[in-house]
Formats: C-alpha cells, structure tokens, sequence
RNA sequence: GUCCCUGUAGUUCAACGGAUAGAAUACACCCCUCCUAAGGGUGAGAUGUAGGUUCGAUUCCUACCUGGGAUACCA
C-alpha cells in the first residue's frame, strides 16, 4: 500500500531530522480540498522540539519533495502545521489497474498470515427458537469471519449449540404435553413439513414457560418444575447415550451415579424421551441448517453442550483437587472471582451437573485439540461480559497457555422500540420470520420498478432473498459492535437510503452498464478527471486501508460506512456524467472506473457476507 | 449497594486526540425524449451537566445526572 510506504519515508525523514522515533499516522481528510491524505506528526512534534508546527511541517515537505513520489502531485503544508498530500493521476491509474488485475482479491492482505483463529457465533439452542438475536451474532460473526480471512488468517467457523440444560427440560415437557393434549403421536411429526414442526416447537416451549410459572388446569406450577427437572436428568442422560451410540463415545461422567438414578422413579420411561430427545434435537438442527444456508454461513465445526459437560467436569474436578476452584453453599463448586475483583460462578451445580462456565472451559480446550488456534473469539451479546471475564480469569488457572489466546467479543443488544409481537413464538421475532418480511417487502419493490422482468420468478425469488439478507446483515453491521441496536422494523425493512440493498444496487447498475462492454483496460491513462470522478478515484483508493483496519480492530462498520461513501460517490459521478455516449478517451476511463466499483463493491460486500447480485 | 457499558439533529446511527461534527430518516422543493429513479441535487436541524489535561476534546481524566447490563447454581 502506499499510504504505509509514505508513512515509512515520513517516519525516516523525522528520524534523521530530529532523532526521535514518532509512529506516524496519516489520516484521509474528510473534506476533500485539504487533500486526499494528511499527516499531522508535525503537530505532535511542535511541543518536544519546542519549535513551530509550521516551521517542521515545512522541513519536512522538503526532504518529502526530495524523494520525488510519482504517486503524489502535491505536497502542501497548511495551519497550524498540516502537511497535505495530493494523488497524482498516474497513482490514480495504478490504483484502476491493480483493482482491475488483481478482481475479487484486491483489497485483500496478509497481516495475519499463518495464523490459525477460530471464531464461534450464532450459538442457538436446538428445541427453541432461533431468533433475531441469534440472526444478529451470526451476521457479525460472519463479517468477522470474511474480514480475518481477507486480511489473510486462517479461519476456523464454529457453532455451540446448547443441547442439553434447562430450555431442553421445558421444551420436552411442553412437546410431551402439546402431544397428549392434541393426541398427535411423536412418529405423525414425520410426515409434517419443518417449518410446521419448528413451529410446534416453538408453541410447546411458550406452554411450558408460562406452566413453570403459572402451572395448568390441571398442575400446580411446582408440578410442572418438578416434572421438568426430571426430564432434565433425563435429558442428560439420552444426550450421553446419544454420543455413545453415534460417536462411540466413552462417558467420562457417570450421570446415573452423580444423579442417583438408582433411586431415581419419574413417571418418564427413558426410552420415551430418548425418542423425543433424538428426534427434536436432530429436527431443529436440520431447521436451523437451512438458516445457515440462507444467510450464507458454513460451519467448519459444530460443538454441543453435552458433549463439552462432559470435558468441563473433568476439568472443574482436577482444578478443585489442584486448589483452584472452591466448594461453596450446598455443595456447589465455584470460583471465587472476588479473589481478582469480579463475581463468583458456580461451575458445578449442587446437584453435580456442570454448568455453562465449566462447559465453556472444555469448550476452549477442546477447540484447540481440532484445530490449534492462535485466537479463538466467541461472539456473544454484551450481557454475558462480566460473565466471560471470570471464565478468562479461571482459564488463566486451568490452562494458562491457552487463557492469553482466548477472547470473547460481546455485541450490543437488541432493544425493541415498538416492540411488534410475533405471531409464532408470542414475545420474539424469529429469524425466518423477519427474512420473510424482508424478502416480501423486496419482492413489492420488484414488481412495483418491473426493472428486473428480464428474470425468471424463480431468479426473482432468489434475487428478493438476496436482497432481505442484504438488508438485515447491514442493518445489523452498520453499527459499531458493543452498540445497542434499537430494533426498527420499518429501518431494518428499508430498501433506500444508508442500506445494503442501496449497496446492492449500486452493484448491479454497474454490472447493466458493463455488461455490452469490452474490457480491454491495458491502455487507459487518466488525465483531466473531473470532480466527480476523482470523488470516486479517491474512495477506490481507500478500500485497502479499510480492509486492514477493520481487520486490526474487528469493526464490520468501518466497511459498511466505507461501502456507502463508495456507492454515494459513484452514483452522484453517474448522474452527473454520461458514461457509454461519452467519447474516447473518456468513455473507457470511465467504463474503466465503473468496473473498478463493481469489483470493489463486490469484494465488500463479500466482506459483510452480503451477496451482491448482478441484476435487480 | 458494587462493578461494566452507554448518552451526538425530531428519530436511528457515524466520526485513529485534529481542519467547517458526517450520514440516513422524517419535512420542503427540483431532476427520467438520457447507460437501472432501490438513483441524483438543494434547504433547515445535534455533542447530557460541571470541572480538568492538551497547541487542539464528541473522543482522555474526575464528579454528577440519564438509560442498559452483571451481581453464585440459565447463559
């Protein structure tokens, strides 16, 4: 890049000067006639060398204009001590031909080369629903996904899904009651479509939540709790029998001894909920795999609570024995966070089950035995922070060579502003549910342009897919992460204006306009480029910058606002210039620069795991 | 109570300690005999309060106020 290779020479120049090591930054003014970069070291520089900004900033363009940059047209230095850099049109031209050769891997780098990072997201538990907060860690999981990737790492996707617990004990129970009550045999789901199942799913949970809380006609709502911690044991042991039978797996914890199933009756047959258990467990699974599909995510691994309860015990039973952990009230064991300033956790419950924190400790050392990582993220909502801080401070105890490489992201939260009710699941919106309003409203807007009547309705109905996951994802991206998002239906749902169907559009007009055109590149020289077209230059120039940062500082955001300036800027260039009609030279430099927008559009959304299609 | 996060136009969001704080939306007006109007152009509108550090603060520090989260057996 040549930004670094300035700042290089810069960083050089102050060093022979003035002897002293300054980290220079350039920045990209936001107003245009300052420039298209800015360094501000003489600024910083004024106070320890006791002398002028100006004077140093002029010392410095000298040596600068010394070096004679062809890519540079101007240097000028400015109050209070400014220098400012000028793009030549030659620079502009190498800019237009690397994006032009180097197509769907410009922009790209290698500042994470040979390192191994794992990234878990979207987590959803099987049996329950899979919600917008779900569909948002997953779309910035995957932005952080694409981002390492381009920015050179070998990336790891990994996916934990919660198949045991207590969420699975109320949603066993409430199947096993929507059953009885609907008088519908477990073998009849079969012949159901998945969406219809999903949903009964969904009803069967709302059920038991509220008969945990309110009981039924005929149960008292302790009934209902103590029916449900039934199941939940049985439910850890249908899952481990599970993993016995699929994966040959060696139980290393004896959950009958543990829980004392030797005196253990419930009017449940295990058999009875293993069918249940095997069944729904492997139903949402096939359900939410058609959600990955449709947003574009491939999983590389997927973990499971159950098997990870298994691997924490151990770890939770060594680390006692080793002093780590301590047994607290009723026999629970914890970590004493208060010992390093934060709470204390249980990580194996009174009853002997291991919790989610001993669950997370195995999680960790199990990914690193598939895949060696040199960073593991787990992108979550920012609710669980606190929560992470104690399991990274209990990691650096139970595996202190592993604790410096883990790192949890948490994300902002979605809020409701007017909250809409779901019609499925009573109180959230569900993932496929908001897709499909998304993919409706695209659809309205399709027939209503009749732009894309060149399409088949098969291509349209993929096209209007294409362009809700564009809408979501980037509704959901272009904020920074850590921010609360405020969930807006009509925003999220909104096909014009800061979204990515705008960004999608953008593409597609190119792709119209280059569609007839050859594209033989190799002579174009740029010379007397208008505002509008160096408006565009400027922004093509950047992306490589951005990719890098966002990589750096894991921000989708930075991409989404870089993509809209982009888009902004060439459409504004498009309404204001002809580009077939223009004639020669012209009309190739900017059919040139149209191609170089594609590509770039191309590769950033690529980015944001939004896919760009050619026509809309 | 303690700890963490947050506060910017009516609303939803931007802004490595830098230059005139950017957008979108909503509102008003203009532009398809022209390559995709899901577009472009024009206008008006904001840094919670009080101090401090700095050549310079939306950004860093302190206090207060606002909203959210966590605070041992759900994560």
């Amino acid at each position: 890049m040549f930004t670094t290779k300035l700042q290089n020479e810069i960083k050089n120049i102050i060093f022979n000067l003035y002897n002293i090591e300054l980290d220079v930054a350039l920045e990209f003014p936001t107003n245009a006639s300052f420039g298209d970069l800015a360094c501000t070291a003489p600024l910083s520089l004024a106070k320890s060398l006791k002398r002028a900004p100006m004077e140093i900033a002029n010392e410095i363009k000298d040596a600068l204009e010394q070096l004679a940059f062809v890519e540079l047209s101007e240097i000028t230095c400015i109050a209070p001590g400014f220098i400012n850099f000028k793009y030549s049109d030659g620079f502009y031209t190498t800019v237009l031909q690397s994006i032009v050769e180097q197509n769907n891997t410009f922009g790209y780098n290698s500042q994470f080369l040979g390192q191994k990072i794992i990234i878990e997201y979207t987590d959803p538990n099987p049996f329950k629903v899979f919600h917008i907060g779900h569909l948002m860690t997953n779309c910035i999981g995957e932005s952080l996904a694409c981002i390492l990737e381009a920015n050179g790492a070998n990336v790891k996707r990994a996916n934990y899904q919660g198949d045991v617990g207590l969420h699975v004990a109320k949603s066993l129970w409430g199947i096993f009651e929507q059953l009885r009550i609907k008088n519908i045999t477990l073998e009849a789901l079969d012949s159901w479509n998945l969406d219809d199942v999903i949903d009964f799913f969904g009803q069967s949970y709302s059920y038991a939540s509220n008969a945990s809380k309110n009981g039924t006609e005929n149960l008292s709502f302790e009934e209902v709790l103590d029916a449900q911690k039934e199941l939940n044991i049985l439910a850890y042991v249908s899952a481990q029998k599970l993993l016995m039978e699929t994966e040959g797996w060696t139980p290393l914890i004896n959950y009958p001894q543990i829980l004392n199933l030797d005196s253990f009756t419930s009017k449940y047959k295990l058999d009875d909920v293993y069918k249940l258990y095997t069944k729904g467990r492997q139903l949402s699974l096939d359900y939410f795999e058609t959600l990955y599909k449709r947003l574009g995510t491939k999983f590389d691994y997927y973990f499971f609570e159950s098997l990870l309860g298994e691997y924490g015990l151990e770890i939770v039973k060594k680390g006692l024995a080793d002093g780590i952990f301590d047994v607290g009230e009723n026999g629970a064991i914890i970590f004493k966070g208060e010992d390093y300033d934060l709470h204390s956790r249980v990580f194996v419950n009174s009853y002997g089950l291991p919790t989610y924190e001993s669950k997370d400790l195995g999680l960790a050392k199990l990914k690193y035995s598939k895949f060696a990582y040199d960073k593991s993220y787990v992108v979550t909502g920012n609710e669980i922070n606190e929560y992470f801080k104690v399991i990274n401070c209990a990691m650096t105890k139970v595996a202190p060579e592993l604790a410096p490489k883990c790192f949890h992201l948490g994300h902002g939260m979605m809020r409701f502003k007017d909250r809409k009710m779901s019609s499925r699941t009573g109180d959230v919106v569900g993932g496929d549910e908001l897709l499909n309003m998304a993919k409706n409203t695209a659809l309205a807007k399709m027939q209503e342009e009749g732009s894309s009547s060149s399409l088949s309705s098969d291509q349209q109905l993929l096209v209007a897919d294409q362009v809700a996951v564009a809408s979501i994802k980037y509704s959901v991206l272009k904020i920074n992460i850590g921010q609360n998002i405020s969930y807006d239906q009509e925003a999220t749902l909104a096909l014009s204006g800061n979204t990515g169907p705008y960004l999608q559009y953008t593409h597609a007009r190119c792709c119209s306009i280059l569609e007839n055109e050859s594209q033989d590149f190799s002579k174009v020289q740029l010379a007397d480029l208008n505002e509008a077209e160096l408006s565009v230059l400027r922004n093509l120039s950047k992306f490589e910058n951005v990719v890098y940062t966002a990589g750096t500082d894991l921000t989708p955001n930075t991409i989404c606002t870089y993509l809209y300036e982009l888009a902004q800027s060439y459409n504004s260039f498009y309404n204001a210039n002809r580009i077939l009609d223009a004639p020669n030279p012209q009309k190739l430099t900017r059919v040139m620069l149209t191609a170089a927008v594609k590509i770039v559009m191309a590769n950033g959304l690529r980015l944001l795991g939004i896919p760009a299609p050619t026509q809309m």
